[in-house]
DNA sequence: CGTTGGAATATGTATAGACATAATCACATG
DNA sequence: CATGTGATTATGTCTATACATATTCCAACG
């Protein structure tokens, strides 16, 4: 019979259900949609569970919830995707490929004015690393990390372990902002990444922070080709299992 | 006092009670924690409430659950980030620019094999337009709808509607793939971007789906300078309120 | 010794009821 | 008319209990 998924049950059904009224247009965007109480008489189960459903729905960006308001079908769809950044290390191993990591630069310097804006006024612990895959280069790493959040970085050495590892070790962060753009190579990436000045990269800059104070900034700047993928929708509401 | 936030309560309290134990290495990543009802018993509370607390951690990536194995501290923490890819029009008008659409080439032919591998053979609606704000180029879109999963397409003209959000009242996806990479950009990319080619674009490539069946692919291609910023942590588990 | 089958167990989910909280709406008041 | 205030209401959360289900573990069996 080979049948795709087996008809959903219990809070999942109800997801489904929201979800087709949602496009079918009997629920048009902007519509205000029953309460749970009703729902929960119309599809005769539990308040709590309709409240499961549609807390899903509204974990993915279709509903919109207010107390009091009401629960509405989103204005203005996006895409939510959930991307996970994995350790550098992980990501090339996971591809059965040869890890290498190769640290370049370490020392205590006065960061740039850019950097000094997040991180604080005062020395910080400057480290570039190259992380190779295979033996070709695969992200060029340069990062700062705080003296003053973190200052037992001060006494590690970073020759085997990377940078990244090594914080996440010993100083897990509680937030951090990411952002993904492109930019072109400069003198030294292209140097660092095997490939030419002035050729895309697709470059991560992330800043991590234990409550309010900055633990590192990091720029990475990935080999030409690299790619970031995710899904959007898909598993629904199911959680995050890998 | 301007104090930064209250304790809070509830299933939250535990949430973060667990994260600081995992922070404090009081369980060490691998380590199985106590099950539900020894943590509901400890922190005097039910197990459902312990459960929504150590569902939260689940989703965040912080733990893995499974059932009977019980649940344990994530070995390879990642930094999971959601990120919001917007409709392009209000993208651009939430930044209080004006937004300009122009359809370039609207026309059916036979795709090229890369994208009829995913849309399937036969042909398929192709469409290219330039998105812009205040007046400066911001987006050059390339895209491919199938016509066998949306018919409708082919009545359609986009001059004055974009593509993008015609699909998405017309022919709502169930999931999706997206890519996000830096390419150089083409001869064509860099005459509409009003930029050089091989500049450094910020590329999205996104595939939708209507269950099995492919909607439409697209080629995002931005103006030099964009970036996809987004959070990782932060709101912990709150959902999705904007 | 390997395989299989059942018991044990931790999570997953559902339920009914209750109170908390935020936001809205209508009304009264200045 | 503007404004504040309180009742109303829908969601948010918690509790206690129950059953479902996936896995693991172990023991019996071939």
């Amino acid at each position: 019979m080979a049948t795709g998924a087996p008809p959903p049950k219990g809070w999942q059904a109800i997801h489904d259900e929201v979800l087709r009224r949602i496009h079918a247009r009997d629920w048009p965007p902007g519509h205000v949609i029953p309460n749970e109480v009703d729902l929960a008489r119309e599809f005769g189960c539990a308040r709590a569970t309709v409240n499961r459903a549609l807390r899903a729905l509204a974990e993915e960006g279709i509903l919109e919830r207010r107390r009091k308001a009401g629960t509405r079908v989103a204005l203005h769809p996006v895409s939510r995707a959930t991307v996970d950044v994995p350790v550098i290390r992980r990501e090339i191993q996971e591809r059965g490929q040869r890890y290498d990591y190769r640290l370049l630069d370490r020392g205590t310097a006065q960061p740039p004015a850019a950097i000094r804006a997040t991180l604080g006024a005062g020395e910080a612990l400057h480290v570039t690393a190259l992380h190779s895959a295979d033996g070709a280069p695969y992200v060029f790493e340069d990062r700062w990390i705080s003296l003053t959040t973190v200052p037992d970085a001060a006494a590690e050495c970073f020759t085997s372990l990377s940078a990244n590892e090594w914080l996440l070790a010993r100083a897990p962060y509680t937030h951090g902002d990411i952002a993904f753009s492109a930019e072109a190579a400069s003198d030294r990436d292209a140097e660092l990444l095997d490939s030419s000045a002035g050729a895309p990269l697709f470059v991560i800059w992330r800043t991590t922070w234990d409550h309010d104070r900055a633990i590192t900034t990091v720029r990475l700047a990935y080999a030409p080709g690299y790619r970031i993928r995710t899904r959007i929708g898909g598993v629904a509401a199911g959680g995050g299992q890998a």
